[in-house]
DNA sequence: CGGTGCTTTGAGCATACTCAACATCAGTGG
DNA sequence: CCACTGATGTTGAGTATGCTCAAAGCACCG
């Protein structure tokens, strides 16, 4: 355990993630460390849930960690997949609003909420950084929500295709050969469709030669283009 | 202008909306006024633009406005009506994501940008508050996108009007007759449904004994239980 | 090998959409 | 005050997209 938390001080990912323009300055950096905790996850196990007490704030170090909701009669909505990086549970409500599982195994950093409150409050900086994260989250989710309320199952999963590419690019790696940490059901969960409609829809691309399903869990982009038109998330201006 | 300015001096509402649960200090307060302007915006007016520069953040004073995101080729999904005391365009991108459109006649307090960032550099308090008005956007966003991945179309109207409804028990009027500012078209939009089919489900809702629809754009509640039923958002516990 | 879980494919169906007509309301000017 | 007009809302018929239920194909793992 103490092993691992060493790796950490010598990674500079730490709350550094995607959303987090700027990096800590090393006050903050190594405040955060002392209070900091490490927790390894299996696939499928729930690292909180829906409901329970906010106990405390956590960033994804490695694997993907599922986000999502239920109705109360079992329906479930996956509000988003969480890679390394990406900062969980910053609602200020004291229960959680949604449910995070790992899709793979998974390695999360805790930070006491209690504590981690007491470093926002002397590092008004954090705060600035914190508010910047929780601003891109909600720019991603009205982009979700325009998906889900309006557009086609081929549509939604050309976007996410290219979401996922994009997040390729970021990290240098290849753009047209996209990993799926998640299974189908979790891709229809996230894109508010069934699994059914979302392997059909997987085959319809590949039969048009957009994409290569080849290899399992791995989509190869073989007309980019085509996959871009089909999104239909072309910028508007008035 | 400078006469409904002053009137704002008198009311203790601004920067206290429905997201934030602690008034701010009076010297960050004034710090605000002193950078504000009022705008007056007719019904239909656009206010700011997806894709337009982030120049201003504002505050709703009067009046209802509807937030919005289109796609390439025209369709349209409300993320959002918001209503006096909320705060618009706090997204800290350049450009902004969404459109925002006066729903009814309506005012608002408009902060240029810049300023209002140095205001937040000054005060660390102001960026805890933003943050924590952002996050709860965040939670309504992800309420939102289970209604429109996961809900049928009596459910996506049934959980509509009770959300309307408890606004208004929060402000003290009758929570079961619901003003409705905006057109079936406007429901649909922000419901992910047509026109036709918002119009179709009140009608069923009527004919089901659990609204009154007797009065232009106005409805009323006969049967809550049933209704809440109806909206299948009950809280769930793993 | 034989299981278990994941994925694909098929047939039939339901919900919500499209297109179209009609009703109602608010505002305007005679 | 009433008739006109354009916008908004309701209703109907037919359709399409994606869902349900069911079965078969694969891959991973003991």
């Amino acid at each position: 355990m103490l092993d691992i938390r060493k790796d950490r001080v010598t990674s500079p990912e730490i709350f550094q993630g995607v959303a987090v323009d700027r990096p800590l300055d090393g006050e903050v950096s190594h405040r955060l460390f002392c209070i900091s905790s490490i927790r390894s996850v299996p696939a499928k196990e729930v690292v909180y849930c829906q409901g329970d007490a906010s106990d405390y704030v956590y960033e994804v170090i490695e694997g993907v960690v599922k986000l999502y909701m239920l109705t109360a009669d079992g329906r479930l909505q996956i509000m988003g997949f969480a890679f390394p990086g990406q900062i969980l549970a910053l609602d200020t409500d004291s229960h959680h609003l949604t449910t995070a599982e790992a899709v793979t195994q998974a390695k999360l950093c805790q930070y006491p909420r209690a504590k981690f409150e007491q470093v926002i409050d002397e590092h008004p900086q954090l705060a600035r950084q914190l508010f910047a994260i929780v601003a891109q989250d909600l720019s991603v989710a009205r982009s979700q929500m325009l998906l889900l309320g309006r557009k086609s199952a081929t549509e939604r999963l050309a976007s996410f295709l290219l979401d996922l590419s994009e997040r390729n690019a970021t990290r240098g790696e290849n753009p047209d050969l996209i990993a799926l940490p998640m299974s189908r059901g979790d891709i229809g969960d996230y894109l508010g469709l069934t699994i059914e409609t979302v392997s059909r829809t997987m085959t319809r691309l590949r039969q048009l030669g957009v994409l290569d399903l080849n290899q399992h869990r791995r989509v190869a982009i073989r007309d980019r283009a085509r996959l871009c038109e089909m999104a239909e998330d072309g910028e508007f201006s008035c």
